[in-house]
DNA sequence: ATCGTTTTATGATTAAAGTCATAAAATGTA
DNA sequence: TACATTTTATGACTTTAATCATAAAACGAT
């Protein structure tokens, strides 16, 4: 996250997306540097028969996209709105200018890298050894640690659709719903009026 | 890739592992900087049956295992010498002041941590979403671009063994094997005896 | 308050990759 | 050169999550 500060003083600006905008998509070519002022983005792919398959969920403060900024890449996945956002855009250049002006910046970007980093290998590693109750359960940790889920007398409270935990961990709803029973029987969740406590 | 000179300013060692030795573990916590002088390292993870998922393959001139050095948090996976290989290793703190003290280092650092997400993300989907063969020929494609593959007469020769290529994209080995043999039925690779062209 | 959409839910069936068993070929090593 | 290990290979079978069908509950928008 860069400061308000010295993106304004590097010309950065303000753009509102409503519910299911997309901000850019698998394909084009990157151009803007992208910081959350509001709202919520998701990263996602969709293959050939419609399934998708959600790279990360953004929230406040956080950015995304870069990597293909930096390599000059195509982006490997959509970024759409999910819900009402406000983002930060800084153009490329501008973007570019700023970290070469400002060496500290650079290290909060690979420390972000690096976040970013780590949970695609731990996922990946889930995703492709562990059964669907490790892959949902590792999920949900992993959510705790890092998208502030609010905390009350049942536990956390896992704010995710179980399409969404399933698009996150590559199972289908139906599995998701049934793997979920199965971890409340195992007692390692709470199911209170349909909403998932850990 | 930070050049020797650079290094040596601050204070690299190097050390020779032979096959099969382990430089750190999943669980430790990260102490040094490493970079491949000569050989081969393999970053991967165990399940609890055994079963290993290969997070990366890191060749000559790349470093490997920095995400958990800039977060201090745990080693997500093993790193293993895939044959006899020779390492730069840097602390720690010698490897931060170096960063500090030569600001375009770190603009090399977020590039390869970018490619290195950007690889995971495309993994990813393939691994969540897709059919084995398309699993296995993005793995192919993008081991052509980035690990140098040789190319000769009869296309680029594949250098990886169907074990590693099932430990790559979650399959297993006969399916691996099944899946190439339907490749090169379908005319996307040729196998001449038993190694594979692309 | 109503209607359309999304989310959660459950049962029956199917398909696809995993598992198991076995072996030949290739490679590495003493 | 001989022997052990690794890699590739193939067939039979099993398991597990996906698929398909259907529906109730919850949520959102007008």
């Amino acid at each position: 996250m860069i400061t308000v500060e010295l993106l304004e003083k590097y010309g950065v600006i303000k753009k509102s997306f409503d519910k299911n905008d997309i901000i850019f998509e698998e394909g084009n070519l990157p151009s803007n540097y992208y910081q959350i002022i509001s709202g919520e983005i998701k990263m996602s792919n969709y293959n050939d028969d419609g399934r998708e398959f959600i790279q990360g969920i953004f929230y406040n403060g956080q950015s995304f996209g870069e990597p293909p900024l930096f390599l000059n890449q195509k982006y490997p996945a959509n970024a759409i709105a999910v819900e009402n956002t406000e983002l930060f855009i800084l153009p490329k250049e501008n973007f570019m200018k700023l970290l070469e002006e400002n060496p500290k910046v650079s290290i909060q970007i690979i420390e972000n890298l690096a976040q970013r980093l780590y949970y695609k290998s731990v996922m990946a590693a889930e995703i492709s050894t562990h059964e669907p109750e490790h892959r949902v359960l590792k999920l949900i940790d992993h959510g705790i640690a890092y998208f502030n889920f609010q905390k009350d007398k049942n536990g956390y409270l896992i704010n995710f659709t179980r399409q969404q935990i399933g698009d996150l961990t590559g199972l289908r709803v139906e599995t998701v719903i049934r793997t979920i029973k199965a971890l409340e029987k195992k007692g390692e969740l709470k199911i209170i009026n349909r909403k998932v406590y850990r």
